[in-house]
DNA sequence: TGTACATCAGTGAACGCGCGTTCACTGATGTAC
DNA sequence: TGTACATCAGTGAACGCGCGTTCACTGATGTAC
């Protein structure tokens, strides 16, 4: 399988940062171009949004584009990594928070679906834009973002399984983790594309997330 | 949210089938295009493959390509239907099958999860293609094959719930359909587009299998 | 059983469009002395 | 505090490539009488 995308000349499993800029004004730029392409992003594909397109909304030009990033995919990587910075700081706040000192593990897996929830509905279109991206192809690092939430939601897996002395499952780490698996590949599905989902049965997120927290318990044993 | 594909003339919702082919010779070769476009799919997506490609894997050439589809997207139109009749007969067959009559439900989602696993495994190039075009773009005929994939599986849903008496769950049919939704999520994550899961923490089928089973029934509270 | 004509099937070079990328140039900001 | 020069930032028309689609043509199969 090879990649449908321009390679990176500087060779592999690098994302190519934007080189940096040195000016409050083309800082700006560099700003309003990202905040430009996440708007976009909200009810368009990355591949269905042009170059072009983003220089406008953004108020730049093509030129100013490629004065900072390699090539359009670049922009991707860009927008992955400082998506993925703050989902690594929300998470580590989250962990740390003192509340789920004397919490019980059902308060603490309801509190953490409600938190991947919001968190999905709130970066919907750059999470639809990553998430194809890394299916249209199988350079590895086009996987990051999912393998990284995938990875740094252990995190809040730790969490659940400091408690397992609640936990029932013969293998408790291994279910914990295979649960979050369900529950990220659900989330996925039924949030970020939601079309393939028949609107006859809707299901509103409260419910989903009470099911979910019931099905994940149920599954642990607890 | 505009769709990337060419927009077919005959207006919306009709997937078009390839014109009729008149004589044998032309059957052979609509058979050589599904066979070689299947082939392809199995290492790269439709988008990285091109018409001409497909025309000579297929030993045809673009016209005879275009004198059966109206355009490219119409050839993933067919394989889609071609695809969803095999599995919705399958699934007949499997529900008619007599070996459930005496089955428990235990019994009867183990085998149901099997042959959703070996159904994902022996389609995975074109699902990966039908999953990705859904999510491409939403006309939202594209988001048929899952649909009808999430419809269609009722009929397993049906053989499930027709042991209605063995579950807990205080709202059995909503849960039978929340709970396939979180299988087929997984599997679909796990089985179409495994390179986002980390290989450190490798989970065999029957693993996978097992576990599923094992969350499954008991959100159903069996 | 043969002939004439119509339709079906097949071919691949040429076309054309969309869109990512380049490039020659103008203007703004920073730095050296 | 001013002048000269270097670098940074911005612009958008023009380029070019990839790929879906068309089209003029050849050959094969079917049908009428």
């Amino acid at each position: 399988m090879r990649s449908g995308f321009a390679k990176r000349s500087q060779g592999v499993n690098t994302p190519s940062a934007p080189k940096p800029p040195s000016q409050q004004r083309s800082r700006e730029t560099l700003a309003r171009i990202v905040s430009a392409t996440e708007r976009l992003l909200h009810d368009r594909n990355f591949e269905e949004i042009t170059v072009a397109e983003i220089a406008k909304t953004a108020h730049s030009s093509v030129g100013s584009f490629y004065a900072r990033f390699e090539d359009k995919d670049a922009l991707l990587d860009y927008l992955d990594i400082v998506h993925a910075e703050k989902l690594i700081e929300r998470i580590t706040e989250y962990s740390e928070d003192e509340r789920w000192q004397g919490a019980h593990i059902e308060e603490l897996v309801r509190e953490v679906i409600r938190f991947l929830i919001g968190f999905f509905k709130e970066h919907k279109g750059l999470l639809r834009a990553l998430t194809v991206r890394a299916r249209l192809t199988d350079e590895p690092r086009f996987a990051e973002v999912t393998r990284r939430v995938n990875n740094r939601v252990p995190e809040l897996i730790r969490l659940v399984l400091s408690r397992r002395s609640e936990i029932a499952h013969p293998s408790p780490d291994q279910a914990v983790y295979l649960g979050f698996v369900m529950i990220l590949s659900t989330l996925r599905e039924r949030l970020l594309f939601p079309e393939a989902y028949p609107t006859q049965l809707p299901i509103s997120d409260s419910l989903l997330a009470d099911e979910l927290q019931h099905a994940y318990l149920a599954y642990l044993g607890v």
